[in-house]
DNA sequence: CTAACGTACAACCAAATGGTTGTTCATGAT
DNA sequence: ATCATGAACAACCATTTGGTTGTACGTTAG
């Protein structure tokens, strides 16, 4: 999981990403369009594959990038998890605003205990 | 965005964020669970910060740490948007296959042109 | 066969990361 | 008033990152 969000984290990668998704490329191909070596962008290459989000497949000379969806998903399922957690809480939140104007009348009352 | 996968990309990060999802935590309490030591912490929670995934509010001497659910959203729409492309790719590979057989067999005819 | 292409890989470098300790400051407790 | 707590910040260090260049190797084209 580490090695996925780390390899979202760089506009290069992502893009390279996007590139790949919809297009089996080669890596000299994604290599054109980007201000930089060859060698940098086959290391940008390297983090995404370590992430399992690209795999390449040799075809002749060439080596094609694709993306690989699962671990997509993986990382998308990480977030969601979070907001699942974040919902539940808002959810809580709720209750205990509806509690709340009790436990203040209570407490103007001077009563010990819910069941006093 | 970069600033929030990278953020992400931590495990320790992560477990801040899920702790502090549920309920507001301090620094120095959210400290106490990790083996390293406050400014540590501190610092970690300082990226989570400029990713603008958590705020700090002030109470008393504390410093207590929340989560902002609006960047965890825009990090799972960045993500969306890369598995939407794939969907399209897949659905127009889906159109290929269909139309694959009519060329094989043109091939196999050794038909000239689709009109001939 | 030879030249060009696409890739892999190593060595190197500057900058960023993730950690440490130490100091300072504001707030709360005794 | 003093002491302890929670936090901010700076300085420092080792490691990783993102880039470079150079070299080597397999594959395709002339």
């Amino acid at each position: 999981m580490d090695r996925v969000f780390h390899a979202l984290s760089d506009a290069t990668r992502r893009d390279i990403l996007h590139r790949s998704v919809e297009g089996e490329l080669s890596v000299s191909r994604l290599a054109e369009d980007y201000p930089m070596s060859f060698a940098a962008v086959q290391k940008h290459v390297a983090v995404l594959e370590r992430a399992g989000l690209v795999s390449k497949e040799r075809r002749g000379r060439e080596q094609l990038v694709r993306t690989e969806p699962a671990a997509l998903r993986r990382a998308r399922a990480a977030l969601d998890r979070i907001e699942e957690l974040w919902i539940g809480r808002m959810g809580r939140m709720a209750l205990l605003v509806a509690e709340e104007p009790e436990t203040d009348r209570r407490a103007r009352d001077g009563a010990q205990a819910p069941g006093a």
